[in-house]
Order: C-alpha cells, then structure tokens, then sequence
DNA sequence: AAAAGGTTGACTAATTTGCTCGGGTTTATG
DNA sequence: CATAAACCCGAGCAAATTAGTCAACCTTTT
C-alpha cells in the first residue's frame, strides 16, 4: 500500500465525479479546471481507472467520464491501488534467501501493518466521504476526529 | 500523511530496533546487514529520528542507537511522519482564492481522509506489532485481517 | 463533412528516493 | 596517547516516480 500525491489526485479527481454527477458526463477538461490537475495526467489516471471498471467514458462531444458504479461501492483502497503500480515490499520475494530471520520477521511485521492499511481504506466509500460531510455541516470538523473511545475500539482490531 | 518506502524503510529499521533492543545500543552497521538497507541512507533517516527523539544515539565504540521510550509509545504515524517532510495538500493554503467552491469541498473531503489515515496510524505502536506477532505465531496471518465484525466497527468511526 | 471531445502513446522535465563518498566528531579501549 | 568503532554531516549523483507536453488517432454529434 502506497499512499502518494499521485492517489491524492486520483481520489480527489473521482470526488469531483460524484459531485457534480447529476448531468450526464463529465470531462475531464472540467475535472482539470475545477480541481486544478493537469488535463494530461487526468487522462493519464482516467485510463487506469477505466481499466479497472471504476469509471466508464462517453465519446464524443457532450462525452466525459462516469462512475463505474455507485460511489456507494467505490472504495478508496480501490482508486489508489488503480493508479499505483503495485510494489513488492519485501526485498524478499517468497525466496529462500530470506527464512527464518529477523530479516524476515521485521518484513513480515511491515506486511501486516501495510494489509492493516489496505483493509481500513477498503471500508470508506465514496460516498461516505460525501455523506458525512452532508450530515453535519455545521461542525467545524467535517468528519470529527478519533476520539478516546474510538482508539479503544480501534486497538482492539490490533 | 504520505506512505512511501522511505516510510517503510524507517519503521522497518525501528522494529529491527525494538527486535534486538536486549544488550545496549544497536550499530547502523547491523541494521543495515539484517535489513538489507545501506548504511549511508539509515543514517540520514535516523537523523531525522533523533531529532523528533524517537532514538537516541550513543556515540564511540559499542555505540549505536536506542528507543528514545518505550516501544509501547512509539506509534507507526510519528515515524512516518519524522522522514517524510509534511506537505501541504491543498493547493488552496487557506488563501482567498479557493473559497465555497467545489475546489475546497473536495480538497476538503481528502484532507478528512488523510487526517482519518493519520488516526488510524497513530493507533498502531511498535510494539502492538511486534506483540501481535508473538501471540498467535502459530496462526498463518500473523496480524489477522480485519474481519466482517471489525468492518461494522470500522464504519461507525465515519 | 466538420467539429468536439475522448484515447493512446511517446517523449521530456522536475522531484523524490536511495545511495555513495569524503570527511568530520565522540569515546571506549589498549 | 593512539587507534578504532561508532555516530554526524554535507555535497553530490543515479534511478525511480511524478507531472506534464505533444501529436496523432478514434468516435460521435451536429
């Protein structure tokens, strides 16, 4: 898991999508004005994303992109691992060079917390992102901080 | 909050500290063997570690390096954060010019979400890791992955 | 047919990462 | 005191990644 300014611009560019998905497609000339990215390097994310079936385009003029699916099922783990070519963390790639060791152990250790990472990310939709901020705008916060009980509960998960 | 490899680079090198943290200070030289990590690019990293005094260092020979406390203090997010020069996400730092607008709104919703991801890391300690490992070593998933009932917990935290 | 707009791919610049080198400084030990 | 083991520091460099440019091409609407 590997979480860069490049699945910053991905997750911010399809927040954009489901924003202003009430007509029709959007271009992404659009998505570059608004959000202020490139229209050359959307095209270059837009095509990952399409090829993992989380947007679908219109060709044509009035053309753009669309979601996939609802962003109810889109989650964010999905977007960034779209755009990031997956690396193999370990140096050790399951070979035998690298058993039994305290190499191994500190490699497994990071393997864990990096799929403890990836599991969180997959649990927040983009559409909960929207929500929440829809159902209490007034907070300062848009979507409150951690608090006490919260670490509790989250420490229990390991 | 940033995730690269030199993120994981730094928090492997410290497990391999809390590891081998048994007989006094541990030599860069030897984390740099076990880890597989060059020498000259640990010490610039634990450069940053000492000044943020997540180690403390003991100079001369048999020197080397120390949790700068308990292990049981030290969260993944601090070491993550130590390396990595915290950017600003936002394009719009505050300023006048990205006001009301979808823009903010999005640059909004990301920044929730890193600051959701920063929780989530600020959660996990070294030594909760290491722990974890030594519980369950029989079970094939060292730190399990988080299941259906974690993901209904997950959810309340927004 | 023409124009609008997405698609594709090659190429380039800027930035970050990872590392090397060459020197320092501190300190235990003989 | 001399030496060696370790940390400390900065300049510089190669590889990887990020970010963007450009040009040609393919669809669809008008």
């Amino acid at each position: 898991m590997r979480l860069t300014t490049k699945g910053r611009y991905a997750v911010t560019a399809m927040l954009d999508l489901v924003i202003n998905s009430d007509s029709g497609p959007i271009s992404l000339a659009d998505i570059s004005k608004r959000q202020e990215i490139s229209l050359s390097y959307l095209e270059q994310l837009f095509s990952k994303l399409r090829k993992q079936g989380l947007v679908s385009s219109v060709r044509g003029p009035g053309g753009g992109y669309k979601l996939g699916r609802e962003a109810s099922g889109i989650y964010i783990a999905e977007i960034v691992d779209a755009v990031n070519e997956s690396i193999d963390a370990t140096n050790c790639r399951g070979a035998g060079n690298c058993q039994a060791g305290e190499v191994c152990l500190t490699h497994h250790l990071w393997t864990d917390l990096s799929e403890q990472i990836h599991s969180f990310l997959s649990n927040i939709s983009l559409q909960s992102l929207v929500d929440k901020r829809d159902q209490d705008a007034t907070a300062k916060k848009i979507v409150g901080p951690i608090n006490d009980e919260d670490e509790q509960i989250i420490s229990m998960l390991g």
